[in-house]
RNA sequence: GCCGAUGUGGCGGAACUGGCAGACGCACGGGACUUAAAAUCCCGCGGGCCCUAAAGCCCGUACCGGUUCGAUUCCGGUCAUCGGCACCA
């Protein structure tokens, strides 16, 4: 055995042989159980970043965890591979997007193998391949099929830099979440995704998670946004129009000071037409329109207002309101329209004070005298209270009027109850060329045909011009101009592609039957493998990739394809990375690139360090010198093998017969070997704390070095000391793991190996430390038998000769005794 | 504003079901080995009190209060930091 721990002699060489034996294939059949890891697959971006590190190397762990555990794993990767970025090379170096991509695919696949994870590779996807896309073009038409795709024209999302339009879900505080651009409205035709379908059970089956962490729970419920409210009808004075209000609190409506629509609701120029207030109401429309997302829709801008001259009909007072128009009123939400009721909302209140329109008291705060309830109102007041000034109603408790108001309006036909949810349909068209292009064909004659689905793949065609600001595919008469899949006529094709969001919204169904070529999965495969048992990710997927993936999985499982309801089964999310407290990036330059660690450290001293840093959902502060140390740990464990296999000769080999009869420090050195196995079979398997693993497994290499230096030290209990350190760090370092188990005379893989089993035996104590508190204040600590009852031990204690220092004359009122562990005295 | 999370030594963090606060690692200080250095090994390492030592005592888990024999852990309130949502009617 070489003296000296040289990882960079050891690495390569159990990589080539994982590789070409194979040895991380999953088994098509097989009666082990099934366990599926997952990791997020990444964008090839060029090179593995330390984020991709810890994520790959947290699902490691777990999968080779349960390899020894005796499941049958599914560990594949891909790669989400079309997207933006290799489109901007291909503007920049004149190199196109496929050769961009698929070159970085191969240097970051050849840095994950440099990492030693267990990947299955003949299972590796890359979505920009025909043979993927194909698929995701399959299923927008079997979305379409079954009436979850729709065209429509929309005031959308528009990027000005990335040239493209975007999903809701990629603006992120008014700006592209990509480049950061400020977004605009742009009326496009588009292909949007009905998720808005689903909304209803993506917000329900959140309950069936109990793996998920609350915070992604929450996300995506905050993100649905689901309430519960009453449409109401307000009649349009001298007109035969009605105005549709959506209200959460109809109880308040007796409170109405007047209506308001959005500036863009189809109204508003009816109502104005030929009046003195058409002139300014165009230019107020028109002014909203100018105006980005942010400075219209944030909270902090000031709300701005104008009276239409039209007036309209409350239902339930008869009351004539005034009509107005709003900065602050959504079209997209709701009806586009609202009531406003100053006394009980802050928001109506601002701007009732603003125009100064009546502000009239309907609830009042049980508190309140009934004589108040027409002093004048100094603040919005939505709790809860008594219904007043409303009528019929006055008395009520406000939620009991709730729901009588909404009763009579459905009865009398002017209203209705409504939930709405904040989440809005799916915009999946993208008018970039490295994406899946959209399975659709315009025909003079027939209109829109979608590609029949064994005619796919749609291939991207080579003949295309990238020029900033330009939808490549229109460029390429070739791919454009097509014939009619129904009547062979003239026809173009669609010329958008797909949201890459759409690729990675199934990638973990294909995984399981990754070269299917009629289907994009079998019923057998998919039937078999999922759920994902263990996803683990970044939390910035909370929504976006997170939502949609249980979006097509509902949705197939309702065609048919899927027997499940959830594709995730738990879910990790791991925090940051960091350097001097904030995140690594490339912009702020404090980055660490993994290939310059495992130049110098080794794989596994990279990963040991990244798994040991910090429990994974916390954000992880990277320290050079901590890398040191882990370095250092594996060079500890380097040496102890070296030593014991100097000194095994001496082994009588019959561990039972020895393990009967140990003396003190024989059977402590046993009992912390197997916590230690306990310890770390339940960090990395039901607690995901995999830094607390590492760390007992370094007490017990610690305990190792003290037990073998003493005299009587028993070569067997070394042994099984050392084969559990080795068995239980296989996990997070495979390649040292693996040489030093070939040392110990091992012929087969460690990661054959079945996990360590703890010995119960070797568990029992003959005495225990018990701890001596008096009023809760710890005194002293005895030895006794393990088997001491409570009496004894109450005995022993006031035996004690210290006892009359602690108690100092006062009395002993109550003795807590907790058995083994624990006497309490309290005093007086 | 609403929702969620977090707050423990010089630092990363541990304490799993209310029972020894600070495991493990880093940094630092001292020592051994060495001609020397590196590597390695040993000792110390929250603050304070006590002449020294042994030993012991007091304080200490953001802050204030509560429950309890006993609270980092449970409850109420406050503050701070981070993240998400934010005119959604």
């Amino acid at each position: 055995m070489q003296e000296k721990y040289s990882f960079s002699e050891i690495e390569p060489k159990w990589q080539k042989k994982w590789i070409e034996e194979k040895a991380y294939k999953a088994e098509e059949h097989s009666d082990k159980p099934k366990f599926y890891a997952l990791a997020m697959f990444p964008y090839p971006s060029g090179n593995l970043h330390i984020g991709h590190v810890r994520n790959y190397s947290i699902v490691d762990v777990i999968a080779r965890f349960k390899r020894m555990q005796g499941f049958n794993v599914l560990h594949p990767i891909g790669w989400d591979s079309f997207g933006l970025p290799a489109e901007n090379a291909a503007i920049k170096h004149q190199t196109p997007p496929a050769e961009w991509t698929w070159k970085n695919i191969a240097n970051m696949k050849r840095q994950l193998q440099e990492m030693g994870i267990s990947y299955d590779w003949d299972r590796e996807v890359a979505t920009c391949h025909p043979d993927y896309y194909k698929f995701t073009q399959w299923m927008f038409l079997e979305f379409y099929k079954h009436g979850l795709v729709y065209k429509k024209k929309a005031a959308v999302n528009w990027c000005p830099s990335c040239a493209t339009v975007l999903a809701n879900e990629q603006v992120v505080d008014g700006a592209c979440e990509r480049c950061d651009t400020p977004v605009t409205k742009k009326d496009l035709e588009q292909w949007f995704f009905k998720i808005t379908d689903y909304a209803q059970v993506l917000l329900d089956d959140l309950d069936k998670l109990p793996g998920w962490p609350e915070k992604v729970k929450t996300m995506q419920r905050n993100w649905i946004g689901r309430s519960e409210g009453t449409e109401v009808d307000f009649k349009v004075e001298n007109h035969t129009d009605k105005i549709r209000v959506y209200t959460t609190r109809v109880d308040t409506i007796f409170g109405v000071s007047y209506v308001v629509l959005a500036p863009e609701h189809p109204l508003v120029k009816e109502l104005v037409a030929g009046t003195q207030y058409e002139q300014e109401a165009q230019t107020f429309i028109d002014k909203m329109k100018g105006l980005n997302e942010i400075a219209r829709t944030s909270s902090e801008t000031e709300k701005e207002g104008l009276f239409t001259g039209a007036y309209c009909i409350n239902p339930y007072s008869g009351k004539k309101v005034p009509i107005w128009i709003a900065n602050y009123v959504l079209l997209e939400y709701g009806t586009g329209a609202v009531m406003g009721v100053p006394a009980h909302d802050e928001r109506d209140f601002e701007f009732a004070t603003k125009y100064q329109l009546s502000i009239r008291r309907v609830i009042r705060p049980e508190e309140m005298p009934v004589e108040a309830k027409d002093e004048p109102v100094k603040e919005a007041d939505h709790g809860k209270g008594l219904m007043v000034n409303s009528g019929e109603y006055d008395g009520l408790a406000n939620m009991a009027a709730w729901e009588k108001m909404s009763d009579q309006a459905e009865r009398e036909g002017f209203g209705q109850r409504k939930v709405n949810f904040r989440l809005r349909d799916w915009l999946i068209s993208r008018q970039r060329y490295w994406g899946a292009p959209i399975p659709m064909v315009y025909c003079e004659q027939c209109g829109i045909v979608p590609v029949p689905q064994d005619q796919l793949p749609v291939l991207l065609p080579d003949d295309v011009v990238f020029k900033a600001g330009e939808n490549p595919l229109a460029t390429s008469d070739s791919f454009k101009e097509t014939t009619c899949p129904k009547c062979g006529g003239k026809a173009h094709r669609e010329t958008d592609t797909m949201d890459t969001f759409m690729c990675s919204s199934w990638y973990y169904l294909r995984y399981t039957d990754p070269r299917n070529n009629t289907l994009p999965f079998s019923k057998e495969a998919v039937d078999h493998w999922m759920n994902v048992d263990q996803y683990v990710g970044g939390v910035e997927h909370a929504i976006l990739h997170l939502l949609y993936s249980r979006f097509f999985t509902k949705a197939l499982r309702d065609f048919g394809y899927l027997k499940i309801d959830e594709p995730f089964e738990n879910l990790l999310t791991q925090g940051m990375v960091c350097l001097d407290g904030t995140k690594m990036s490339k912009s702020k330059g404090n980055v660490v690139s993994p290939e310059e660690i495992i130049g110098k450290y080794g794989a596994d001293t990279a990963r040991l360090f990244i798994l040991f840093a910090a429990p994974p959902e916390r954000d992880l502060e990277w320290s050079d010198q901590g890398v040191e140390g882990c370095f250092r740990f594996l060079n500890r464990v380097w040496r102890l093998v070296g030593q014991f296999v100097e000194s095994a000769q001496q082994s009588t080999g019959n561990a039972a017969q020895v393990f009967g009869e140990l003396d003190s420090a024989a059977k402590k050195m046993r009992r912390q070997t197997h916590l230690t196995i306990q310890k770390v079979t339940t960090d990395i398997g039901t607690r995901s704390n995999f830094n607390t693993a590492v760390s007992s497994i370094m007490e017990l290499v610690n305990a190792l070095y003290l037990y073998k230096e003493q005299a009587t030290a028993k070569i067997e209990v070394e042994r099984e000391a050392l084969e559990s350190i080795i068995l239980l760090l296989a996990p997070f370092a495979p390649h040292i793991t693996e040489e030093l188990w070939g040392e110990l005379g091992n012929r087969e893989s460690i990661h054959k190996q079945s996990w360590p089993q703890v010995d119960e035996a070797a568990l029992v104590q003959d005495e225990v430390t018990v701890v001596l508190q008096v009023n809760g204040k710890l005194r002293e600590r005895i030895q006794v038998p393990a088997e001491i009852s409570a009496k004894e031990l109450e005995q022993q204690v006031r035996n004690l000769p210290k006892l009359q220092e602690w108690t100092q004359g006062k009395e002993i009122v109550k003795v807590v005794i907790v058995p083994g562990k624990l006497v309490n005295l309290v005093v007086k």
